[in-house]
DNA sequence: TCCACCGGTTCATTATTTGAACCAAAGTCT
DNA sequence: AGACTTTGGTTCAAATAATGAACCGGTGGA
């Protein structure tokens, strides 16, 4: 692993939970000396991607990001075209909507929105990294996604969150021919106890999943019918975002796909 | 400079008006080696920060940028802040109005809001990167940052953008005096030809300038009341702003606005 | 006053970065 | 068709930058 990428790596820490990290606290997290930390912090900070509270000299997210962030929005609009689809699902099925790219270690919710109005709702923190192995989102673009990547994934340590966390790699393989199969991902309180949720992927110019559609729901209110609904609602949607991407569904995703929409 | 920086410092390349740039034209605009382009490309693009156009091999932000701008605004919420403000003073004056954030080699607009109903109008690339010496934003920045940072602005090649950009470091420090003892910064098309413009400093809790708010308007629409008219709206949005952010305006800075605004 | 903890710095050792030359593929001109 | 150009990408010895154990100085308790 080149310096830059060690370096960009002490990013991902940062989160909605966890705005400012200081130099202990990194070294806690990363196990990378104290040394080395300082300087590829201080060499973030001087490309402005990180800043220092002044009081605390803890780190946090430099303006640098937001310009790219506009750039890049200004590139490929995803964000701005799948928002749209986010809220229609939220404001049909009143329950929480989000949808996720894929970084290194998971999935990061790019736009979320609760269309409920229950007193029951999940718990939603946005730039937070939801790991592949124990959600909907994360399952729903491994299994579209070139089988190196996935090997890679899957190889590493795989963290339990709940009792029914999937932690061994040959089910979870198994699991992704079927999601496959389908042409969507389920979970049943992997990630969070009394959280389901669904997840469609979504498709780039190569036929390649570039991030997902998903709905997390109390288990409460999970039946049969409404199941179905959910996943009729996600298809609809990630085809007309595909379509709207320049992105191209697989022909075996297409026809999955149309089955269920035909039932 | 570190390996880390320089790697870093690619990434300004880009921008709404250069989504995309290849290999060969990075080492261009660079003048490092290709083998070092190379590298460092590739490590951008495994920590998401680059990806690539798959039929042309160009590079272009990745969506690594967008989580860390969510955070970041999730963290420090300038771009909504700044939001309300600039919306407030376009809906006022009817003309072109920005929010830019300083970045390593210039400003960088966060927002933007044409209130103009005119024919002539100032045309606005967001995400560029807004020289510090030819732009209102940019003197308007530097005459309240730190001497050695300015010292370091100056040193470098001053780019020629029109016939009136200003190119010679001691005349600059004289303005950067002129608009420190009046607490605003005026150029007349030293960036675009027929474009005049306006800006004052936003500051942070140390009283640093953080931001600037700019007003960018066709010099044939400019007179001596409505000079006054902009300056006005500007300081009295950038008193509320600091306040919103919690930033702390210099005292000399306040006096100065304080008496603009008597007048 | 002492001690622990914080962020930050030093410098000899070590490992990575660097870049000139090279490769392969795709396009372009004759 | 064949030569030439331009593209992205790779190699490996030489040059340089990254590393980390030990150290520094300030701060906030006990």
């Amino acid at each position: 692993m080149s310096t830059i990428e060690k370096a960009l790596t002490l990013l991902e820490h940062f989160s909605s939970n966890r705005p400012e990290i200081g130099l202990t606290e990194f070294k806690k997290r990363t196990s990378i000396d104290k040394g080395t930390l300082h300087r590829h912090l201080t060499a973030l900070k001087n490309s402005g991607f990180l800043e220092q509270n002044y009081l605390t000299k803890a780190y946090r997210l430099g303006p640098a990001v937001i310009r790219l962030a506009a750039v890049r929005e200004n590139t490929v609009p995803i964000v701005k075209t799948v928002k749209y689809y986010v809220d229609r699902i939220a404001n049909d099925i009143h329950e929480l909507v989000h949808a996720a790219l894929p970084q290194k270690n998971g999935m990061s919710a790019i736009y979320a929105k609760d269309g409920g109005n229950h007193k029951v709702r999940v718990n939603f923190d946005e730039a937070e990294i939801l790991p592949f192995h124990a959600t909907s989102s994360g399952l729903a673009l491994l299994a579209f996604h070139d089988d190196t990547f996935v090997g890679k994934i899957l190889s590493k340590k795989l963290v339990s969150f709940t009792d029914s966390t999937p932690t061994n790699a040959i089910d979870i393989q198994a699991n992704l021919e079927t999601i496959r199969a389908c042409g969507f991902a389920f979970t049943d309180q992997s990630y969070e106890d009394e959280v389901s949720s669904v997840a469609v992927p979504f498709f780039g110019v190569k036929g390649d999943a570039i991030g997902t559609l998903a709905i997390a729901i109390p288990v409460s209110r999970i039946n049969e019918t409404f199941h179905e609904t959910m996943i009729t609602k996600l298809i609809t949607a990630s085809t007309e975002l595909c379509r709207d991407l320049g992105g191209q569904i697989p022909t075996n995703v297409a026809k999955a796909w149309a089955t269920k929409l035909e039932v």
